[in-house]
DNA sequence: CTTCTCACA
DNA sequence: TGTGAGCA
């Protein structure tokens, strides 16, 4: 005895995910997501995959290529609304947090120095500016 | 009307 | 990754 097979189909999930349709079949081109087939060729969704697409916004948010999320998705799927992945998952994650630590970093130096630099140029420029008022008076007095 | 695939100024 | 065409 089957239990109910949901087959819900791409229209619902999109209204259950808030996902567009298009985006969903892109997930699926991906290998994020695996819907069965109905006889019609329409694709059928298990009701987890609502929780499926929950967990691929929320990696993708967190800026990570659907790709990498390809290859972690299957450690963390299954779990509830909230992500409880394998540790090797977290690993790669914390990994992740690291380097952007890192770039983020860099950035703020870099952002620095450019700031440092307008300054500076901005200020020898005023200086030339008022090096020529001087010398030179407004000689349209005729 | 909904979904599907494929293609692209 | 969005948009549209032409089908089933």
């Amino acid at each position: 005895m089957k239990v109910k097979e949901s087959g819900v189909l791409i229209g619902e999930l999109s209204r259950r995910t808030g996902v567009h349709p298009h985006q969903l079949r892109y997930y699926e081109a991906q290998g994020l997501l695996e819907p069965g087939r109905g006889a019609n060729g329409y694709r059928e969704y298990a009701d987890d995959a609502v929780l499926t697409v929950a967990q691929i916004r929320k990696l993708l948010k967190a800026g990570l290529s659907t790709e990498e999320i390809g290859y972690m998705l299957p450690c963390a799927t299954g779990s509830g609304p909230d992500l409880e992945p394998c540790p090797e998952l977290l690993d790669t994650l914390r990994t992740r947090l690291h380097r952007m630590d890192e770039h983020i970093d860099t950035l703020v130096h870099s952002r620095q120095a450019l700031h440092d630099y307008i300054e500076a140029t901005e200020q020898r420029v005023s200086q030339h500016h008022r090096r020529c008022d001087s010398t030179a008076p407004a000689s349209a007095q005729a």
